[in-house]
DNA sequence: TGTACATCAGTGAACGCGCGTTCACTGATGTAC
DNA sequence: TGTACATCAGTGAACGCGCGTTCACTGATGTAC
């Protein structure tokens, strides 16, 4: 979910100004998925991106509009990178849900990758620290959030036409575990300084599919 | 996992001293949880404790202290909690199967009345602002998470030998479940303010026992 | 091709506020004789 | 029962630092004629 995966898909010719925006954005991205927000300064972002403290108020107008263009770049990148990833495995598989646990793979892997050097999770920083945004920011955050919830909802309902579940299963509960089961994962890889759980986490959930809808 | 759980468990007869120290970590502890550590400032603590500042620091060496103190008696606290709850729930069936889904029936519905009061997590806010924080709390923290899956892997390594796994099945990845869909649920549970989701997502793991051991 | 002006992408200095922390002191309670 | 001293649980004032934010200014680049 960093903006390097896309720095490699979208090669954009940006000017001066756009390139040192870019750079802050990163450099606060990582910062504030490591200490959070409030313990994230401007004053150490600046000298980080190599330029004064009165240049990041040219970029940005407080340090919540920081917060709202991370988080919007943020579900951008991420949806961009989501829907490459469905675009793939739909390719590979005709048959959804073969489809959905070969995104499923595609996924763990990813994240397995990512998470080694960007330790953290955006949304859950963003969540537990809710009283640090304004309302904007919040709700952006709850937006993404009922996103990956529609992506894959729909698609799990394509499914199970295809597949009547085996047991009674709640579908929305089953497309917000993409999410969670990611949060999950970063939260414990993190806290046990263990990366190997991230694509076991993820690859559990794959199992709990398979089980729901038999293979 | 807040401490008003304890407090009719355990009416320890107090002095002043630790009663104030014990208003202070309460008040801390939710402030935490709701805006993160670096966003909580003593000034705020005290007021809310009806003490000056310095009282502050008759009761903590400094703002890490505080932050070491409530982890330890998180932990504690919680350690109680859940064995109150697995005493319970041993009570009511010998099998250790049931015995582990009527476990999880009675932590979801605590969790799910804790919630509304107690919008957080304590580990997912330290494990994403660790930074800010030194090696102890760090250390604790894991440790912490630890404890967690020794005690679920314990009890599921039993059940396992009475009921082979269906499917192969990871019981390390079974027992951080606990925990982990504990995080995810709050996270959930949070972002969308909706406190549904976290009974939703503990039983679904009640029902992913289910079907890994099959009843 | 040269000149005038506008916009871009910043700089440098200063601001006031709140933060964590220290330190000398204090009134209330407990303990020894 | 009274006195002397010690400990407990704080208070009040002050500190320096770093923080987010503002503002007047500037040199480089772009655009119009």
């Amino acid at each position: 979910m960093s903006s390097e995966l896309l720095d490699k898909t979208i090669p954009t010719v940006q000017s001066k100004g756009a390139r040192t925006r870019e750079r802050l954005l990163d450099v606060a991205y990582d910062s504030i998925i490591r200490k959070g927000f409030s313990a994230t300064s401007i004053e150490e972002l600046v000298a980080e991106a190599g330029i004064t403290k009165s240049g990041f108020f040219y970029h940005f107008r407080d340090k919540n509009d920081l917060a709202r263009q991370i988080l919007e770049r943020f579900h951008v990148e991420n949806e961009v990178f989501q829907q490459a990833l469905i675009a793939r495995a739909r390719e590979l598989s005709a048959d959804p849900l073969h489809a959905y646990l070969v995104f499923i793979k595609l996924y763990a892997e990813a994240m397995s990758d990512m998470v080694e050097n960007h330790p953290g999770c955006l949304v859950a920083t963003i969540t537990f620290q809710d009283q640090a945004f304004d309302r904007e920011v919040t709700r952006l955050n709850a937006e993404g959030v009922l996103a990956w919830r529609k992506t894959f909802l729909t698609w799990l309902e394509e499914i199970a036409a295809l597949y009547p579940p085996k047991i009674p299963t709640d579908l929305v509960g089953l497309a917000d575990g993409v999410f969670g089961v990611t949060a999950q994962a970063l939260i414990l890889s993190k806290a046990l300084r263990d990366p190997s759980v991230v694509s076991r986490d993820l690859l559990s959930y794959r199992d709990r599919i398979r089980l729901t809808f038999g293979a």
